[in-house]
DNA sequence: TTCCATATAGAAACAGTGTTTCTATAACTC
DNA sequence: GAGTTATAGAAACACTGTTTCTATATGGAA
């Protein structure tokens, strides 16, 4: 089995083509910012014509759902890197925490992925998925919160959605230029924090 | 002082003229969305030269620009039709309620205003003061909140922000595809109101 | 009124986008 | 090696925002 037929090493080669194909695209976003991502720039870079990202990706969107997803690797990596306290608490606030820090060290990805800036965009299934798992932590930490009793809502997923939502609101409207500066943009993304954690991390026996 | 001379007749006209425009480009908004509001469409929907529209508004952003005060005068008249409550819980729960609405009913104004979906435009002094202008009643419910005591933050403003920000995230991360219904997305906003008003509204001698 | 200067609007063009078509060449099959 | 098929390259199409050019109309002064 070690030796491939020429159609799979040939598509061997196009998934390998297609995946450089993204990060150069991705290099074009984080140093450019979205609007930079561009079929023509991208193959430019590559040098290439632009039919053969045509051919591998279908259309713009193929090239950003990959982007989309690495993305969320990202991200995924970045919460992976946030050591588990014992206070789930403190690991909450150590998550968002996370989350803000790769808005403001991957806002390419951050705009591309939740930005609305591809007006036409939207993530399908897939996205979708790979967004969940990278949002995997704070579902595990809702969950145990849940199992703690902390929390009488029954499903994590819709808890995580509503902090997530929190965090992205004020990041988004900073994003957007309706908040006039980074400080003032953490102090209330800390606010929020604080208020999620009041919300969901006290007994409310009170 | 009712005679006008012919320049400030001109400069009226075009103030007119500007106007209709800006409703041309309104409906194209509120019918299309907002990747449907092009120079050229509304030049079309005008029957008139793309140049005038240039000539008027000097370029796309300045057209923008007035859409988003035009949907900020839409928001706040939504915020005025809501009737003052007694209880501020209540006063402060109908008006998300109408922020929800508004979102709904003008989803054309809601993406061009904090959809982010025009990458480039960021609003500027005048689009953030008539923001704040339709923000009042919110403002004022915050305002007499810290007065009664029952939040120790002292900028309403920011209190403002950090509510905004949690019901502009949960129909945001909707808009951008992000969670898969509305029924959902609803219940996601009730949570949220509510963690909102529990944090708010409620004596923190607990 | 007549003439000139200026302002303005219309059409076309430019530079950029996503995407498709056409064509020549390369690659694979027999 | 011949013939079919796949593919890449260049060009073109249909859009976008914006600028330029030119003809016209409008303004003021003699």
């Amino acid at each position: 089995m070690e030796i491939k037929t020429y159609s799979e090493s040939k598509q061997q080669h196009a998934e390998s083509l297609k995946q450089t194909i993204v990060e150069a695209a991705a290099i074009l976003l984080q140093e450019q910012g979205p609007e930079a991502v561009t079929i023509r720039k991208v193959a430019e870079k590559m040098e290439c014509s632009t039919k053969i990202i045509y051919n591998l990706f279908n259309n713009k969107d193929g090239l950003i759902k990959l982007l989309y997803v690495e993305g969320c690797n990202v991200l995924a990596t970045s919460f992976q890197s946030v050591s588990k306290q014992e206070k789930l608490e403190n690991y909450l606030r150590a998550l968002c925490e996370a989350y803000w820090d790769f808005s403001r060290n991957n806002t390419g990805y951050y705009q591309l992925m939740f930005g609305g800036v591809f007006g036409e965009f939207k993530p399908e299934e897939e996205s979708i998925h790979a967004t969940t798992t990278a949002l995997q932590q704070f579902i595990q930490v809702i969950t145990e919160a849940i199992e703690a009793g902390l929390i009488m809502e029954k499903d994590p997923v819709q808890v995580v959605r509503v902090i997530w939502a929190s965090l992205h609101g004020v990041i988004h409207l900073y994003l957007g230029g309706h908040i006039e500066n980074l400080e003032t943009t953490k102090a209330l993304y800390d606010k929020s924090v604080t208020n999620l954690i009041r919300t969901y991390m006290r007994s409310s026996t009170c």
